[in-house]
DNA sequence: CGTGCAATTGAAAGTACTCAAGCCACGTGG
DNA sequence: CCACGTGGCTTGAGTACTTTCAATTGCACG
């Protein structure tokens, strides 16, 4: 969640920007505004008009797609300072809903974009932002499209890992179903396949959202190609 | 894969834009030159450096990741018109080859970000591109993650016969290998589909890459949930 | 110390994959 | 003009992996 630090400030001014630019920045500033929201609570639904878009200050986001049998894909987790619920059309793509307790900061879509628009260095800021997150969104697909389910779950595992910042006592953030969700799995199969791993102490479970890995080229090696390998 | 039309006319200038604007414009417009490839070439190689990027003049082209033991993921097929080869980093993060014959115009990286950080103008295109690639992929996302094979075919042929504006004489630009490697299955299990879905005469084939849909609803009603559904 | 939800486990049923072989259209050379 | 490769596409049989359905266990909370 935190792969893009830059984006924490985002919306904070240059200082030596043009009259211009800082016009659009305080203009959208104005708009700002924090909310708080409880875990589970939604923020938008697919669909929804899309007059705002947001940052995470605090806790966890998450951005899905419903499908008519109930089933979901879970397209993302947003942690602090990412931005997230902007389309390039007026409605909103995904579903959002708060994992965690968390704040939010809203801006107006328009305001924002406009802001983009207006200075070359917001500009450049979000297209990387963007780019970044088509970059991801393609690692996505080569998971769900290529990885064995004990790949998929070592894999965010370690992902988890990197932002966190820690080998040792790292959280899961989001439910069985969340993770599941995510990786195209059931929640079944995310379930034996932690199973599995602990079993093999490739991982250690403290409670079932808190674990460590011992060794982390274990935990990779399973990522490459433990099992359903070719 | 012409569903950006407007990217066609990317790198033309307004008319009235600013004079730093098609300074830039033009900077750009010299920087560009136009490459052929046979069918099957390769353009580039992930992780080759990144001075250029393309859009594609004429034919198909198709960028995939290649996994350690050979099997491949195809990120996108890009058709007339469209951008390809732009990552956030210096380098490719994918390889592209000729699926046809075909025309592409490259530019000097550089040069382009130049520009469409120059422009608001470029920059609100180049920004709705991504968007749009984005959440494209993000529809992917969902097909690889939740779309039983039945319905990932199906889909992919709903595509192509909107992309091409028929559903009489529809034609696969590329092999059955492409499409398993696109949508994340294997060519028999491409096969299979395609075979189930002709003796059920959901589509009708002329010649393996040509084939008909009687009945529109037929075929979606395929992707919707006519196997695996929930 | 129940209650209720999350997580885990088991057994059976699918679904897609692997490996292996057959088929077909097409271009080449005899 | 036809036999013979070649490469792409299909089909078959068996297998491995995931899901489905059905319980069971674990845990936090009142």
């Amino acid at each position: 969640m935190a792969r893009t630090a830059q984006s924490v400030e985002f919306f904070q001014s240059d200082g030596d920007s043009l009259s211009d630019e800082a016009k659009e920045a305080s203009l959208l500033a104005a708009s700002a505004s924090i909310i708080r929201y409880r875990a589970g609570e939604t923020l938008y639904v697919e669909g929804d008009r899309a007059p705002m878009c947001y940052q995470v200050a605090s806790g966890v986001v998450k951005e899905y797609n419903t499908l008519e049998d109930g089933r979901r894909q879970v397209a993302d987790f947003y942690g602090v300072g990412e931005i997230f619920g902007i389309s390039e059309l007026d409605w909103q793509l995904h579903t959002a809903e708060a994992i965690t307790d968390c704040a939010v900061r809203s801006y107006r879509r328009d305001l924002f974009l406009k802001a983009v628009a207006s200075s070359p260095d917001f500009s450049h800021r979000f297209l990387d932002t963007l780019m970044a997150r088509l970059h991801r969104s393609r690692e996505r697909m080569i998971m769900l499209g290529r990885m064995s389910a004990a790949q998929r779950v070592a894999a965010f595992m370690v992902r988890l890992s990197n932002e966190q910042n820690v080998t040792r006592n790292v959280r899961f953030l989001m439910s069985r179903q969340d993770i599941a969700d995510h990786l195209g799995l059931t929640i079944e199969t995310v379930c034996r396949v932690l199973t599995e791993m602990k079993r093999q102490r490739v991982v250690v479970f403290d409670t079932a959202r808190l674990f460590s890995i011992p060794d982390t080229r274990m935990l990779e090696d399973v990522v490459q190609g433990g099992k359903k390998a070719r």
